[in-house]
DNA sequence: GATATCCTTGAAGCCCACTTCAAGGTCAAG
DNA sequence: CTTGACCTTGAAGTGGGCTTCAAGGATATC
């Protein structure tokens, strides 16, 4: 594939593709016929990692230093991946929350408007789910 | 609620709280003897909804409208909230891809280290998963 | 062979979600 | 009655993740 190929699968722009190749997140072959940068199928799963790590607020950085490991098959010892581990807890919680706006999100345009659930309810149980054990301080995510 | 113990119940900075209250996406009462700004359990569910939003890529000032519909309870007209419902069929797989990542990252600890799947694993069922059906661009998430 | 659409590069620019600053007020503990 | 930890405000600053620019090459279609 070629970057505008990749993007589209992946669900983002050439540009932002083009830029983690820059900064060394993506690593593509080349064709030898005209140096563009070819991308296999290995590439889109880098790719939706980076988008999901970004989502949970991991830099770039980190998650150059995440690949690298990935590369170099260093074994998966949960004091490598620390930032991703910091994360962990979280993780869950944003998955349960995600389900909660996926479900009322589907119930708005499949069902007659009238009787949804409003977006009020939503939000009310947004704020009295289980949270996330939280101790000391904010999580360090979107820094 | 005072803006730290939001900000904490909520994994974000006591910074943040005031700038989303700054922006009006938050609107706390007032302490009538101090002028120190009260939260209720809504808003912790409006800041996870926030939070939530954010890593989908949806901007503040998008925020803003669907915070602003919530409270005058608006019908929810799948229009309305044009940019949330944008995002649809990118949340399922999102969920599925945290998922994956969670189910990785608990087996690096709980795990021998040593037999548990590699990164390379996860960032191959990423790569092959069913994608979001993605037809004409870029998603226009993380704008 | 022109046109349009893709691709390359490094450097420069931009956006915007926070953060920090500055100058203060509140309040509980010791 | 001072220390320290909280709170207020608007304005200004920062950081990082893209975007755009500029200048040019490749490829396919008319």
């Amino acid at each position: 594939m070629r970057v505008t190929e990749l993007a589209r699968a992946g669900g983002v722009t050439a540009e932002t593709v083009r830029h983690y190749t820059r900064e060394g997140l993506l690593r593509p072959q080349r064709d030898p016929r005209n140096g563009y940068q070819l991308y296999d199928e290995e590439a889109l799963g880098r790719l939706r990692l980076i988008d999901c790590l970004r989502s949970l607020g991991v830099g770039l950085p980190d998650i150059k230093k995440i690949l690298t490991w990935a590369d170099q098959g260093s074994p998966p010892l949960s004091d490598t991946y620390a930032p991703l581990v910091e994360q962990r807890p979280y993780i869950r919680s944003r998955i349960h929350e995600l389900q909660a706006i996926a479900r009322w999100l589907e119930s708005i345009d499949h069902d007659n408007a009238s009787e949804a659930p409003s977006l009020k309810q939503l939000i009310e149980s947004l704020g009295s789910a289980q949270p996330a054990i939280v101790t000391d301080g904010p999580c360090g995510c979107h820094q």
